[in-house]
DNA sequence: TTGTATGCGTTATCAT
DNA sequence: ATGATAACGCATACAA
């Protein structure tokens, strides 16, 4: 930074005290119609561009929201990230970017540089590998710093929570399986650490047990949330097969659907008609597959935009009430899950 | 943001000065040994985070870099969001993200904000609608503000840009389908306001040029960068054909690529049989298509780790050169050129 | 090695 | 309506 143009310039200049500079520039209804117009035209012919980083030390405010992401170039994210920056503009905020790559260290890392920063609040969807929440609540209590956490959530640490629904979004996907007639199904899960991870397989258990259908030993395997997971994942659970294997699956996110296909290819199976399978996320790349994927939609922007609002009502009001919001998901069937509509 | 521990506290708390604090939390090297590890110890007990913003203000230097992007959401921008990132994390810069919806007002509303900031520098990617640059001058001159471009520039004002080269790839291209003894191509082109759209389309003539050519009345069409555009250029084009039209097609990005590509299907015509099309980008879909789509792959990544360098060198050294860096890029060919390879 | 005074650019507070 | 002073939290410059 150089040094640049400021109040005390301003006020110089026109003879007058920094205070009502100040004030004209901001605004506040005490200042001479005349005195203020003089302030505007010379603060607009100076070039004067307020410090905003004096103003925060002063008013201990940033209007800065610190968003950390495990992986921006997760489908999800971009969308999400939309959501937010829209509300942020809206309101008034900056959005402070970092990305965790998965990373429970960086993670850390970065939140403890949010709050040096001094961001109002946290925006944050949880690494993959991070397994104590200590990190959460030292902030949000010890800092005084409000999180919401979007799409990965931590409960019960007093934050609010926006998410989709994935117990019930899982279910319903599992049950749409079941309804076509198949009975053996497996699961590929997500990592257990993480909240949709364990959402999704409940959801798709209980769909399952309303059912009476048993799961059979080993039709559970952890994939993760990526392509790779889903392929060894998928491998895993061909290669070990004794009595038929499962009929269908249902995967954790679209990723892991996707890599599971190609696992199922290349042993030399067909989808549907061997095994079926739906994913979970509707990337954007899920239609337009050989076979175009049964998914369930999850609308990112959305849940971008309901998070940010509820940070934002956090900040600015103390008393906001802690909750977990869901966003409503959509089902979308294609041809991946044996039922051909208009595909 | 609350009160909260300061060095004051910790110099109370242990009977010595404030100074003697912030040489110690700042590792300097005239601290005694055992003075250093008190202050340690009593800054991690009392759960001490340095307040960046108070630091900001003496040193006048953030450690942020402020990034504009048109949309999020592209395909491309995401990448190289992951790339700035990456850099900036590793030189310990934060960056703050705004999006200007591809609206020239807006990006000058955030640009200022971003200034107000005091960010240390700008990455920019240029809206579409913007045209003209004092914008982009005042930020440098006045208020001494490196700004490096990325992807879509603004040339001539001493700013640096790293891109990929446009033109050149273009040209590239199109002598692809030349090669493959197509001699009536056309040119989906982007907003003639913005740098790559420009280059491309000189790319485009001048390799029709170098081959003795001719690119007949209307060949070529302003799609703009989005599906639409590419559909709506594709039909106007196609319904005003009197002498057979185009046999192949060359289009500014992939987007307008799909689109053109539902326009010609519509039109009852096979790609590549009665028109071939080639793209640029590589968007995540290109491949995905039933008539996997030739292209121009964009290392997005790189393009963003390479702007990010840029611009720190920039900051750290204001005698850092002022240059143009591009980024090479890769041809992909699929079979919506008409030369199947492995497809 | 440690401490004191001062200033970064702005606003809150109290005064006029 | 306007101004003087102090404060935000930290680091620079200088002194001891």
């Amino acid at each position: 930074m150089p040094r640049r143009v400021t109040v005390k310039h301003i006020a110089q200049e026109l003879g007058i005290s920094m205070m009502t500079v100040s004030r004209a520039l901001n605004d506040r209804p005490n200042v001479d119609e005349r005195t203020k117009k003089k302030v505007l035209d010379a603060s607009k012919r100076m070039s004067y561009i307020p410090n905003s980083v004096a103003k925060s030390l002063v008013q201990r405010k940033t209007h800065t929201i610190g968003v950390v992401v495990p992986e921006i170039t997760h489908s999800f994210f971009p969308e999400a990230i939309r959501g937010i920056e829209e509300v942020a503009y809206k309101k008034g905020y900056q959005i402070m970017l970092t990305h965790s790559a998965e990373d429970a260290k960086r993670e850390k890392a970065v939140i403890h540089t949010l709050a040096s920063k001094r961001v109002d609040g946290l925006l944050i969807s949880v690494a993959e590998s991070v397994h104590n929440n200590e990190i959460y609540k030292q902030i949000m209590k010890q800092q005084g710093l409000p999180i919401v956490f979007f799409d990965r959530c931590v409960y019960g640490i007093g934050a609010s929570c926006v998410s989709i629904n994935d117990e019930e979004s899982a279910r319903m996907i599992t049950n749409h399986l079941i309804k076509l007639g198949y009975k053996k199904i497996a699961h590929l899960s997500g990592p257990k650490t993480v909240s949709i991870g364990l959402a999704r397989l409940k959801g798709f258990t209980k769909a399952m047990e309303e059912h009476k259908l048993k799961i059979p030993e080993g039709y559970i395997v952890e994939a993760g949330f990526h392509e790779i997971g889903g392929y060894k994942a998928m491998n895993k659970l061909l290669d070990s097969i004794t009595n038929g294997g499962p009929r269908a699956i249902v995967a954790v996110n679209d990723p892991a659907a996707f890599g599971a296909m190609k696992a199922i290819n290349e042993h030399g199976l067909r989808i549907p008609e061997d095994i079926a399978i739906v994913g979970f996320s509707d990337d954007i790349r899920a239609e337009l597959l050989k076979t175009p994927l049964t998914t369930v939609r999850q609308p990112a922007y959305e849940v971008g935009k309901k998070a940010a609002e509820k940070l934002i009502a956090h900040i600015e009001n103390k008393k906001e009430k802690i909750e977990d919001l869901a966003v409503e998901t959509e089902q979308v069937i294609r041809s991946s899950c044996g039922a051909v509509l208009n595909n």
